[in-house]
DNA sequence: AATCCAATAT
DNA sequence: TATATTGGAT
C-alpha cells in the first residue's frame, strides 16, 4: 500500500519538467496581442515581414529582471514595470493593460471598419478584425461601440424632425463628453438610420441628415495625448488628399503595418487602409497608465 | 460563445 | 472624464 506511494512519487519527481522547459511557458503566458502590446518579441521569434520593428527589443534590462521594456518617450531607459513593479513574469495573466486611448485617428479606423462590414456585421469581434490594431481587444471595441451606438442614436433623434417633430433644435445633444470624440469623425450615412437585428432592411426612403460637420477638436486631444505622452507627440498633420464629396477611405502609404499574429475566423478581406500603431504608456495622473495606439494617419 | 445594454467602477 | 468591468438577458 504505501510502497506503491513511494513508487508514483520517485516517478513523480522524474517526470518533473526541466527548467529549459518552463521557460518557454512562462512566455507562453503572455498573450501574444499582450506581447505585442509591450514590444515584447522573442528575437528568435521574428517573422519575415516582420523584421524585429522594436529598438527596445536590444535592452533586455539585465539588473531589474523585468522582461517588459516599455518605448518610453525619448528614452527607454527602463521604467517598464508593467502594472506592478513585479520583480518577475509570473503574473502575466493577471497584469492589467493600460486603458485604451481612443485617439482621432483610432476613432476613424472604427468608424470606417463599422462602416465597411455594415450595421449587420458591425460586431465587436468583426470590428476588431477589421481595424487590425494590434492590442486591441474586443472588449476595447465593445466598450467603444456602445457608446457610439448612443451617439448615433442622439443623431438621429437631431435629426428626425418631419412630422411631429419638436424642434429639435441643432443644438440638443447634452453629452460633450463623447460628442467631442466621436465628432472627429464624419458618420456615414448609412449608419445613422436605425436598423438593427438580424434581417431588417426597412427603410422606404432616407430623409438625408444634414449633420455632416468637420468640427475638427483635436486640440481636445492633443491635450490629452501631451498628458499621456510628455515628449512624444504624435504628428498631427491635415494632409488634403484630393478627398472628394465624402471621401472616406483614402490613404497614401503612410505608416506600416505590423500584425504577424494571424486572427483566425472570417477571412476579412477589406481596403482599409494599413495603420501603424504605436503605443506608449505614460502617466496621466496618480497611477494611471494608458494604452495609446495611434496610427500615423491623418483624417 | 458572442452580443447587447445598463449600471457601475476605476 | 473616458474607458473598463460587470451582470443579466438574448
Amino acid at each position: 500500500m504505501r510502497e506503491e506511494h513511494s513508487n508514483w512519487f520517485s516517478r513523480w519527481e522524474e517526470e518533473l519538467p526541466s527548467p529549459d522547459e518552463l521557460m518557454p511557458l512562462s512566455q507562453t503566458l503572455i498573450t501574444p496581442d499582450l506581447a505585442l502590446a509591450f514590444d515584447i518579441q522573442n528575437p528568435t521569434n521574428c517573422s519575415p515581414p516582420l523584421p524585429c520593428p522594436s529598438p527596445p527589443l536590444s535592452n533586455p534590462l539585465p539588473g531589474s529582471g523585468n522582461g517588459i521594456p516599455l518605448p518610453n518617450s525619448g528614452d527607454f531607459g527602463d521604467s517598464a514595470d508593467l502594472g506592478s513593479g513585479a520583480g518577475s513574469d509570473e503574473p502575466a495573466r493577471t497584469l492589467k493593460r493600460p486603458r485604451l486611448v481612443w485617439t482621432p485617428q483610432l476613432h476613424k479606423r472604427f468608424v470606417d471598419a463599422v462602416a465597411h462590414l455594415g450595421i449587420k456585421n458591425a460586431v465587436p469581434k468583426t470590428i476588431m478584425q477589421l481595424m487590425s490594431v494590434d492590442g486591441l481587444t474586443r472588449e476595447n471595441v465593445a466598450s467603444h461601440l456602445q457608446k457610439y451606438r448612443l451617439y448615433l442614436k442622439r443623431m438621429q433623434g437631431l435629426s428626425s424632425g418631419g412630422g411631429g417633430g419638436a424642434a429639435a433644435g441643432l443644438v440638443a445633444s447634452s453629452d460633450p463628453a463623447t460628442d467631442h470624440l466621436f465628432a472627429s469623425s464624419p458618420v456615414p450615412p448609412h449608419l445613422l438610420h436605425s436598423a438593427r437585428a438580424s434581417s431588417d432592411h426597412f427603410m422606404p426612403f432616407v430623409p438625408m441628415a444634414t449633420l455632416q460637420q468637420h468640427h475638427h477638436h483635436l486640440q481636445q486631444m492633443a491635450a490629452a495625448s501631451a498628458v499621456a505622452h510628455p515628449q512624444l507627440q504624435p504628428p498631427y498633420h491635415r494632409g488634403q488628399f484630393g478627398s472628394p464629396s465624402n471621401g472616406q477611405f483614402e490613404h497614401p502609404f503612410l505608416g506600416r503595418q505590423s500584425q504577424p499574429i494571424h486572427r483566425m475566423g472570417a477571412p476579412v478581406h477589406n481596403s482599409l487602409p494599413n495603420y501603424i500603431e504605436d503605443l506608449e504608456s505614460g502617466n496621466a495622473s496618480g497611477g494611471r497608465k494608458v494604452l495609446t495606439l495611434f496610427p500615423t494617419g491623418d483624417d
